[in-house]
DNA sequence: AAAGATGATTGCGT
DNA sequence: ACGCAATCATCTTT
């Protein structure tokens, strides 16, 4: 009985797909919003209606075999008659043998399911519950994005869509290793404030997955970089800037830039390095993270790049006067900004290969995504008309 | 075992 | 509805 009780409550026994917890749970988040609840909450329900479509054929099974072990009984019985005499009460008795071994065997039957629904079910509240580590894989993944995406970290839901799939696809190792878009909502919610919290802590992170993405993109587009640097050295951002297709206006930035995006931009001079002087190993990293300090706190290290190219005065520059932060921030920005285009569009981010719309439009979007964020202010200078538009580098 | 890292959850504001 | 911030609970490292 009470096994009985619990298999309609799970929503096994039941009719159809009514009547249990389970099944009230789905119809509430299917009317619901069938976003992310739904979707988490699919593995358990489908694999609830494995068992119970098991559990049905099964039960079936015995039932039939129970006919016809009954039918087989009779007809047995049925051919002694003709020698002796049966009494209908020893075939009543034969009957309600046959019948309790099966409604036992039932049982057992019940039984199981119980306890694979109770395991499915514990695993599941487990999966909820208990925290499991992404693999390896996964974290780097998802790391690339995030680096490669550093001004925006906003993956846009076909995006987390294409991580969770690319994770769950490279982990393929334990059982409920899947990641789903909510996992990977999860994990760039906690990255970006975790970031934004403690960048000294990231930056030798940043600068790793910087190097990578820049080594991938280097070997593509080391010549095409290089081609247009010493095409136009004297214009260098007529032929860059044509490369960007909608280049906003911005004008000078009231809030500070937040502190990632310089990072960001740290990230890029290093890939910018690297794509330069080849010769710079990663063991130099230590070395790097001295002169982004320096850059930062306003001592003037005075590194002197191998081939300081026309994109990278600005950083000069920035590390000169770094106290004025927002608009040589905002402009440099812009040039990071610009850099990435190029980088983009010369070779592609290497995980946004294949045209997939990993690369969302809000990363396109020059400096805005992120600063915008903060500023919405949709182009609030038509009537101000700011003189200065970005009269901030000459300080 | 303590400390740090990390995925998940919750409360809040917009 | 989404993101942020704080927090929890667990896993991993020391």
């Amino acid at each position: 009985m009470r096994l009985d009780n619990m298999l309609l409550a799970e929503g096994v026994s039941g009719p159809e797909k009514g009547g249990g917890s389970a099944a009230a749970a789905a119809a509430a988040a299917a009317a619901g919003s069938p976003t992310d609840n739904s979707i988490e909450h699919s593995d358990y329900r489908a694999k609830l209606s494995q068992i119970r479509q098991i559990y049905h054929t099964e039960l079936e099974k015995y039932e039939q075999a129970c006919n016809e072990f009954t039918t087989h009984v009779m007809n047995l019985l049925r051919e002694q008659s003709r020698t002796r005499p049966i009494s209908p009460k020893e075939i009543e008795r034969m009957v309600s043998i046959i019948h309790r071994k099966f409604s036992s065997i039932q049982m057992q039957l019940k039984q199981s399911t119980c306890e694979a629904v109770m395991i499915l079910r514990s695993r599941f509240l487990d999966a909820r519950r208990k925290r499991r580590n992404f693999s390896k894989q996964a974290t780097e993944i998802l790391n690339e994005y995030f680096y490669s995406h550093l001004s925006n970290p906003y993956p846009s839901e076909e995006a987390k869509e294409e991580l969770a799939k690319k994770c769950s696809i490279t982990v393929s190792q334990g059982v409920g290793t899947t990641i789903t878009v909510a996992q990977v909502s999860n994990w760039f919610g906690n990255k970006r404030i975790r970031y934004k919290k403690n960048i000294g802590k990231f930056q030798e992170e940043a600068n790793l997955y910087a190097a990578k993405t820049a080594v991938t993109a280097a070997h593509a587009a080391a010549a095409a970089v290089q081609n247009s640097q010493t095409n136009s050295p004297t214009t260098p951002n007529s032929g860059k800037l044509a490369l960007i297709p909608d280049e906003p206006p911005k004008t000078n930035q009231p809030s500070p830039i937040p502190a990632w995006s310089l990072l960001n931009l740290c990230s890029l001079w290093h890939a910018g390095f690297q794509m330069k002087d080849e010769e710079f190993q990663l063991d130099s990293a230590e070395n790097k993270n001295t002169l982004l300090t320096n850059m930062f706190t306003g001592s003037s290290g005075s590194f002197n790049l191998p081939n300081s190219g026309d994109m990278f005065m600005s950083m000069q520059n920035l590390n000169g006067d770094s106290y004025q932060g927002a608009q040589v921030g905002a402009n440099v920005q812009s040039q990071v900004d610009t850099l990435r285009h190029v980088i983009s569009q010369t070779a592609g981010y290497n995980d946004a290969l294949g045209g997939n719309p990993m690369y969302s439009p809000h990363g396109l979007n020059g400096n805005g995504g992120w600063q915008d964020a903060t500023t919405p202010s949709s182009v609030i200078s038509p009537t101000e008309g700011p003189g200065s538009v970005h009269s901030d580098t000459s300080n």
